[in-house]
DNA sequence: GTAACTGCAAAATATTTGCATCCTT
DNA sequence: AAGGATGCAAATATTTTGCAGTTAC
């Protein structure tokens, strides 16, 4: 069952403030990573264009959400899911972006393939970033 | 050899121009990937920022270079290599950043495994991140 | 000569900061 | 009550557009 946002907000030691909940709310509600713009965009009648920049970064300071990449350079945002966040060592992202509907999300179980690096590179964290089309689309 | 910046113009039928001569050849100097501001701090006296974006588009409208992920969400920007422009179906990049020098360059040899994707997914592209330290940091 | 490129000014966007007020705990 | 969070105003940064003058071919 997915986890509700006011149970999110204690995990994380965060104040319940409306516009934390409603903005967790929105990426528990989108299965797929969020940009400021499309945050601003179901938001910001609501609340302010600061507070959303302000909560988005609280939230990445904390590890509520990650950043995504995107294959243009623009940068989302995604729900960490509890392996991500709890575990010290899961420093694997896979993302795919479906080119058909757009959106990007986290395939989790997807494990990344140990890479061949030539002599002397060591590897921290690794990031893949998959373009194609997605199931929903096909 | 590397090539000069001068033959690359003329092999992607670009106009000669001091600026993209210039651009090019910090590209070809800097063996990493540069952003926006890399350039404009190495060129801004003497170019327009304007001509420093058009000619970024330009460049990557003609294959010359493409963007590169940072893992904040910065973009970059790098030199296509021969096969990456020429073969049409080379659509894989590894890209490695340096956490200690902050560099980030294209491994052109390094192949992206295949990766098990759910039922349903198609790949059209892959593009990898790899974050660590590299063989001149260690 | 002509189409393409550049520089300048200015518009449009995006992001950050300071501060007074309000709200959660 | 106190510290943290928000909203507003405004500063800063980033990117884009229009247009007139210049340049490569």
């Amino acid at each position: 069952m997915q986890k509700l946002e006011g149970q999110i907000l204690k995990d994380y030691e965060l104040r319940t403030t409306t516009s934390r909940s409603a903005i967790l709310r929105l990426f528990i509600k989108n299965a797929f990573a969020l940009s400021y713009s499309d945050i601003e965009r179901e938001i910001a009648a609501t609340f302010d264009r600061v507070t959303v920049y302000r909560t988005l970064k609280t939230f990445l300071d904390k590890g509520v959400i990650h950043k995504v990449l995107d294959d243009e350079g623009s940068l989302k945002y995604a729900l960490c899911s509890e392996p991500c966040s709890t575990h010290e060592h899961h420093h694997e992202h896979v993302h795919f972006k479906c080119s058909t509907c757009g959106h990007t999300n986290c395939l989790e179980d997807v494990t990344i393939p140990m890479v061949r690096l030539p002599k002397g590179y060591v590897v921290a964290e690794v990031n893949l970033l998959i373009q194609g089309t997605c199931n929903n689309c096909q």
